[in-house]
DNA sequence: TAGGTTGTTATTGGATCCAATTTATGCCAC
DNA sequence: GTGGCATAAATTGGATCCAATAACAACCTA
C-alpha cells in the first residue's frame, strides 16, 4: 500500500500483514491488538510489533493510548464526513497534478480497470478495483507527501466504504460506472478543471450517500 | 504540538523534545539523527528513542531508512510548494469547521495575537505568533483528522518559512498584517465565505512569494 | 445484596545484550 | 595518483528480561 522502503523488515512486514488485515476487514474497528498475540501469530517478537502498530497509528489505522494498547479506531458519522470534505479538497489536487504526467498506457490501464469494474459486480471485489482505478488516475502525481495523506484518508474510512457496499449492494454501480467515465474522458481530453469537477462532484455524491446511512457506524458486536 | 495524551511518557516526551529542536531550527534539515546520541542527550535508552523517531516520522519531521537511520527531511522547492498547495486546500475547511464554534472570547484572543504581532516585529517571535494566529483561528474545528494534517503541514515547512523571513526581514509585515486583518473582520462577520477566500489568498500568495526565492532551498552547509 | 476495596493477573513500557547491515578507512594494484 | 577492494569500526535492528501500570476478580463491609 504505502512506501515500504522506508521501513525495515521486519516492522515494515508485520504492519504490512496487519494493515491487510485492517483493510480488508479482519480485524475491525474498536477491536483490540494485543502486542503479543501479533507477535506470535506474524513472527518474531514484541519490538517489531510495536514499531508497527506506530507505523499504523501514523496512518490512522490504529490508535495507541499509553499503557493500553493499540485498538482500530472507531469513527463516528461526523468524523467520516470530515474525511471525505478532505478527500474532496485534496484528490482534486492530485489529479491535476498527475493529469500532465499520464502516459497512455496509464489512461489505457485506467480504462482497462473500468472495464472489469463494469463486469465483475462482487462486493471485495469491487472495493479493491474501484480503489485501484482511483489510485492509477493519481500515478501520475509524484508528490509524496500528497499521495501519503490520500492513501491514509482512503485507508481511514475503507471499513466504512466496505459497510456501505455491504448494506446497499450494487445498485449505484450505474451512478459510480457514469461518473469514472465522465471522469477517463476528461483525462483523455487532458482537461484538469473538468476532471477535477468530475472527481469532486463523485466524492461529494459519495459522502451524502453515506452520512444517509448511520446505521453503518453501528458497532454491531 | 500535537495530542501528547495518545503517547507513553518517555517516547512522547523525546520526541516532543526532538519536535522543538526540529521546528525551532536547532536541528536543520539533512541533519543525521543518531538514536545514541539522542538517548544520551535527552536520557533514557534507545529504545524510546526509537519510537520517538517513529512518531516524528509519521508527522513527516524526519525521514527513516533502514537500517541507515533518521535525517531530518531536505525538501525541494516543489515539494514545498505542493504542501503550501494543500494548506491553500485543507485550512480554509479548517476555518470552516472551526467558525461556527468560535466564542467572542476565542476572538479576542486571536485579536490580541494580531495586535502582538503588530508590535514586535522579531523574525522567530513572529513565527510564534503566526502560528498561534492561525491554529487559534482553528480552535473551534473538534475534527482531530483534519487538525492533525494542518499541523504536519505546518510542521514540515517550518523551516523554510523561517528561512524565508530571515531573507527577507519583515518588508511584507504590512502586507500580512492587511491580510490577518481582513481574515478576523470576516470571522467577526461570520462570513465563512469571505474568510475562506481571505484565508486561501493568504497562503496562495506566501507560496507565490516562497517560490520566488529557491535560494533559501540551498543546503547551506 | 450492592458497593467499595484490595490483591492478583495480564499487558504494556523500558533497559540491556547480541546480531546484521552499513559506512568509513586503509591498503594494494594499476 | 587514483580507483577498487577488503577489513574494521560504528550504527541500527531484533530478542529477551525486568519493571510499571492497568484491568480484573474476589472478598469484605455496610
Amino acid at each position: 500500500m504505502s512506501d515500504a522502503s522506508t521501513e525495515s523488515a521486519a516492522s515494515s512486514r508485520i504492519a504490512q500483514a496487519l494493515r491487510d488485515d485492517i483493510l480488508n476487514g479482519s480485524i475491525a474497528p474498536g477491536q483490540r491488538l494485543r502486542q503479543e498475540d501479533i507477535a506470535e501469530r506474524l513472527g518474531g517478537s514484541r519490538l517489531p510489533v510495536r514499531e508497527a502498530l506506530r507505523i499504523l497509528a501514523a496512518e490512522g489505522l490504529v490508535q495507541i493510548e499509553p499503557n493500553k494498547g493499540a485498538r482500530v479506531p472507531l469513527l463516528d458519522p461526523g468524523e467520516v464526513e470530515t474525511l471525505y470534505r478532505m478527500r474532496e479538497r485534496l484528490e482534486p489536487l492530485a489529479l491535476s497534478e498527475s493529469m500532465a504526467k499520464l502516459s497512455s498506457a496509464d489512461l489505457a490501464e485506467i480504462s482497462e480497470i473500468q472495464r472489469r469494474i463494469e463486469q465483475g459486480v462482487d462486493v471485495t471485489e469491487f472495493l479493491i478495483l474501484d480503489r485501484e482505478f482511483h489510485m492509477a488516475t493519481y500515478t501520475g502525481c509524484s508528490d509524496e507527501h500528497l499521495m501519503l495523506s490520500v492513501v491514509r484518508l482512503w485507508n481511514s474510512t475503507q471499513h466504512y466504504r466496505r459497510a456501505f457496499m455491504s448494506l446497499t449492494g450494487s445498485g449505484r454501480a450505474q451512478i459510480v460506472n457514469a461518473e469514472h467515465r465522465l471522469l477517463m474522458e476528461a483525462l483523455e481530453r487532458r482537461d484538469a478543471e473538468d476532471a477535477e469537477l468530475y472527481l469532486l462532484g463523485h466524492i461529494r455524491r459519495t459522502r451524502k450517500e453515506l452520512v444517509r446511512h448511520p446505521e453503518i457506524f453501528s458497532t454491531g458486536s
